[in-house]
DNA sequence: TTGAATTTTGCAACTGAGTTGCATAAAATG
DNA sequence: CATTTTATGCAACTCAGTTGCAAAATTCAA
């Protein structure tokens, strides 16, 4: 799983074009190809470690392009939107005192914010 | 969905000693009900606000009581470990700052740490 | 205390994401 | 070409979680 394949490439260039995180029946509304290719291509794909897995506990797992670099989200309890988002220190010190404190050698982590986008905050709903 | 009954006070005295989150599996594990009773009761409690939900990405959604007070989680990438952590600041600049800049309301986070416990470190395996 | 109304439980059938085995198609290699 | 390797497709499966409905347990008011 290393060649540039049809399924292949448009699973990724439909993720680089996108805006926020696709599922795999997302992707597959798109794409338009075997189920199972369509999640081997991407497994394949997240350990060469071109693309990203995002999971925000709705039960459906998805993934974007690495080349939008690493970032987290800011997801919408109203509406469901995702918009992504940079740190200013990404957290460096805390993985540090993590390792001073407890022994635990971080290697990555995964942090998605939950609130009101700006929209449904006017909207004085829910 | 509020009263004080037998699964629910099975699935909340389990969840009480537990010291790393568990799934809806492994709960119905040692309470040994209907499998639909405690999804309910835990969709329930979750609403009263008395269990915290995490997702780790794995495919499997995991309930702590939230009597443990919010934190977040190590998860080894070897063992599957999974320890508690609670952060020196816990975050309130970066959401302040996510609202100046973005105008986005955060009303809670999620921030799980991946890498390798003390053991795995030393067993010098993957 | 009795009986209707409400809440909880259990079962069975279903949904939908993700996996696996196997057979075929499409490169790559030489 | 012929051989080997890798990618694709299909069908059948697993497993977490959901839904409808009926039975049991509680609550509460007559
Ligand atoms: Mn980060
Ligand atoms: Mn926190
Ligand atoms: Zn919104
Ligand atoms: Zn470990």
């Amino acid at each position: 799983m290393k060649r540039s394949t049809p399924v292949r490439n448009k699973i990724l260039k439909l993720l680089r074009v996108c805006k926020y995180p696709l599922s795999v029946p997302e992707i597959n509304k798109k794409v338009k190809a075997n189920k199972t290719t369509i999640y081997r291509q991407i497994e394949s794909m997240i350990k060469e470690g071109i693309l990203f897995k995002f999971d925000f506990g709705d039960g459906v797992v998805r993934y974007e392009s690495a080349s939008n670099g690493h970032h987290h989200h800011l997801i919408c309890n109203n509406c469901g939107e995702i918009e992504g988002v940079v740190l200013d220190d990404d957290l460096t010190r805390e993985e540090k005192l993590i390792f001073e404190k407890r022994n635990f050698l971080v290697t990555s982590h995964m942090l998605e914010f939950f609130g009101f986008c700006k929209n449904c905050q006017s909207d004085t709903k829910s």
